[in-house]
DNA sequence: CCAAAAGTGTTGAAGTTACACCCATGC
DNA sequence: GCATGGGTGTAACTTCAACACTTTTGG
């Protein structure tokens, strides 16, 4: 039989990008106290892999299918849950609301554009909100948030995974903004354009921005093949 | 109550150096097939942290306190038992065989000197084997024996872990040998004393090697106080 | 014509790689 | 005196950080 395991679940902490700064989809368990929200998660089933559940969870959530995902690691205190408003929710949605939990967290990239908000079997609603205003969550969430933010860090310095987090066009000021955005701190533009561009791992459009009351930048796609490539070995360092 | 929790466990992938290859601690499960070697593991009790349960697991081993630990990820395919030999072991040592398992591993460096072999609550028998010679482990223990090296691999080119691997006093040439052992390839002898040297992370000592048939190198211990900041902040690169 | 963001090169400093010989010891 | 590993410097090259002005568009 395939049921829940009330002893392992995921949760995932979903990075999106809207040209401007991170956000993390979270979803609010509807009371009105500071730490209503939570990352979505939810318990795995008997029968499925570890990733299958992320999978499943964040489809569930956004419809999105292959979406990036990696994960982080487990998380579980013992006393995970002490909170009174943690504790009362789990009542509401657990048949074991008192076990001992294990979480494994994922981190997750998604392009905003493609998330429509829907309610799914956890979540009433889940909402973007800035990674910057997050200062309380649900169990240790924010703890996971944290981790995920220093993975992410350190990640996009060796892979090239930061284009998950935009459309297929976009611009080079996008990308930085994008960087500069993840590992919170200036990066200088010429600089920054020089080593991407060696990478070799975006290629121009025959294509420009249009309706901007500014100079229209180049629109770039990914090299997919590069791109792949990179991803699996990798590069030593960006070099920030 | 504290009781063993039968859904969780942890495993540890226990990393030696002999001054020229770098090793593994494994169990022996006692039968002679050629699946019988596996990670050093247990159960975690209900009211125990994580890495709390790493660290006994280790302690019960090795004896020793104060183990440099460091979470890998969760595992556990839900068929991850499947092997006969496995299920059979289980079955031996578990009251509950048949509950799917996550496993959270661990990888863990040791002075091979501090280790004194013992039995323990879940082997007879641990003993160090060479990485390079392990091809086949008990259940994913092979895959989490993989994880780990790739782990240590990065670690190590942007943290001063590998003093952990090393006694009190160490020469250069057994450092540079432990990060060869580790990265897998050869590292230029001048360059990479040049590179350790400008880390500034650690301090000859007024005394040489003796007793070697050849001329007697220079000894060296770390520097607590710079090794400790480089561990948390890191640094970018080690440039190898 | 003004505001706004796009786009572009150079220079000095630092870091990287590759490479070969002499040294101190035990036997 | 010989075998063994210890220890050292330099030159060519690459990479890095810092920095300011011109361009194109919409309004």
């Amino acid at each position: 039989m395939n049921e829940l395991n009330p002893h392992i679940s995921v949760d995932c902490v979903v990075f999106g990008f809207d040209f401007e700064k991170l956000n993390v989809l979270v979803i609010d368990r509807g009371s009105n106290d500071t730490s209503r929200m939570a990352l979505p998660g939810n318990l795995i089933y008997n029968y499925e892999h570890l990733d299958e559940a992320a999978t499943r969870v964040l489809e569930e959530l956004t419809g999105i299918k292959n979406i990036y995902l990696e994960q982080i690691g487990a998380f579980g205190d013992p006393l995970r849950a002490k909170k009174q408003s943690d504790q009362e929710w789990l009542k509401s949605i657990r048949s074991e609301p008192g076990a001992r939990v294990i979480t494994v967290a994922y981190f997750s990239l998604v392009k905003m554009a493609d998330y429509i908000p829907h309610a799914s079997s956890f979540a009433k609603v889940a909402s973007w909100v800035s990674v910057k205003e997050i200062s309380l969550l649900a169990f240790d969430h924010l703890e996971i948030l944290s981790a995920a933010k220093d993975t992410l860090k350190q990640k996009i310095k060796i892979q090239p995974i930061g284009f998950n987090l935009l459309p297929e066009k976009f611009t080079l000021s996008q990308l930085h903004r994008l960087y500069e955005a993840i590992l919170e701190k200036p990066l200088d533009k010429r600089n920054f354009r020089r080593k991407i561009q060696k990478l070799d791992i975006i290629s121009p459009l025959r294509e420009k921005q249009s309706g901007v009351p500014h100079k229209p930048s180049q629109l770039y796609k990914f090299n997919k093949e590069k791109y792949e490539l990179l991803t699996k070995i990798g590069f030593d360092n960006f070099g920030f």
